[in-house]
DNA sequence: TGTACATCAGTGAACGCGCGTTCACTGATGTAC
DNA sequence: TGTACATCAGTGAACGCGCGTTCACTGATGTAC
């Protein structure tokens, strides 16, 4: 609770907004989305709960928002990654290790996103620039000729898909023994972008060690 | 609300389990985790809310043994799936498809099943059953020597990982232009699997449709 | 320069709801004597 | 064969909690005249 707050001046109303937002986030990172709630983002905010309603009008509005805005984090975050590279095949794969490197830092956040709880039956601009750089990223690998595929757009939701359930897997059932991650990272990558020079050495190992604690 | 429900008689007090666990079968899957708590159990059984305690020590016990009865029916399904086939590669590959199956038939329950609200610390019997099917299923193709695979249990996690984001994302997000079904699931088995003698043409599809209608 | 008034950024009390959990109780049925 | 009693399968009222949302209000600040 932030006691320290003090009124907004005059016409600096709209600040409260971003106040709210930011509330929402650091409560969907710390317990999900099950977490947002209008009464804990004004507890947060340090308001009363009914001081919310003239900038959203109800917590559904909330949580979309903040949806928008981690599919934009994602956006910037993946952008940032993969601009580090030049070579197209080292974009895609950096590309991959960076979508699964998000999950991992802001779990919640993520699953919020992705989440079923919500309606997903319109489609959401801010999730379609995220997936937009991934088939940009396998595109160029085809153009350069680095990657046989002939599907840009079906090879990047494959590649998509499973990058989506590894980074969801890996961070919610840490009981499960895990294979190498750079290693499992260029298996997707390699194989679901269909990279035609793999430069991580396949990976040689016994198949029976720990799989009786698998979660 | 089961109003016919009759007092069960002296000894057959453990009926009322099942009929407990049937009803939060039947919530779960209706609106998911969030749905299954004990006076909403209470009033599909028919009884009072205080009835339940004695046979759980409360509503986390009875989502625990819902999640441990939909990953029964998950490896009842596959095995009963692969054990319609007698080739390796086909057993394989009839097992991705009948795991996307359950997800897309039981979405909630597998949602459930697989959800990261409950705790995953400690690994679960009934899920590393499951998840040994699909071990299996590699081995034997390494064993029979259609995949290249070195290491079952790898090349079994990202299978699996590519199944479960393809299942959970599929469900969830009906609004993305999913590339064709069978194709996408082939494109998982082959790849991640390694098979070496894939029996479905590869898709070629210009890339540029549908992307701004991604979810 | 003074004052009435509108506007703005919120507050505060209250509502009905569903939840998990507790405690004391009930009424039918079987059994010991 | 009759009856007192234990057991079993539940019931019913109540608790405190957090929730979303409503309604009427407040008090500082700027502005028109």
């Amino acid at each position: 609770v932030n006691v320290e707050r003090t009124r907004n001046p005059r016409g600096q109303g709209a600040r409260l907004r971003e106040d709210i937002l930011t509330a929402a986030r650091a409560l969907a990172e710390e317990g999900g989305e099950r977490a947002v709630t209008l009464r804990a983002i004004a507890r947060t905010v340090g308001i009363t709960p009914t001081s919310i309603y003239p900038h959203f009008s109800n917590v559904k509005a909330i949580i979309s928002a903040l949806i928008d805005d981690a599919f934009d984090e994602l956006t910037v975050t993946l952008s940032d990654a993969i601009n580090t590279e030049t070579d197209p095949a080292r974009r895609l794969r950096t590309g991959c290790a960076a979508y699964v490197e998000f999950a991992t830092q802001l779990p919640r956040t993520y699953e919020t996103a992705f989440g079923q709880e919500h309606d997903n039956t319109i489609p959401r601009t801010s999730a379609t620039r995220a997936f937009m750089v991934l088939v940009t990223l396998i595109q160029d690998c085809i153009e350069a000729g680095v990657s046989t595929s002939h599907d840009a757009f079906a090879d990047a939701t494959v590649t998509w898909v499973a990058l989506h359930g590894y980074a969801t897997m890996r961070t919610s059932r840490p009981a499960f023994p895990w294979p190498d991650h750079q290693a499992t990272l260029d298996r997707i990558a390699n194989s679901l972008a269909q990279l035609n020079k793999p430069q991580t050495a396949p990976t040689c190992r016994t198949p029976d060690r720990g799989i009786q604690d698998a979660g």
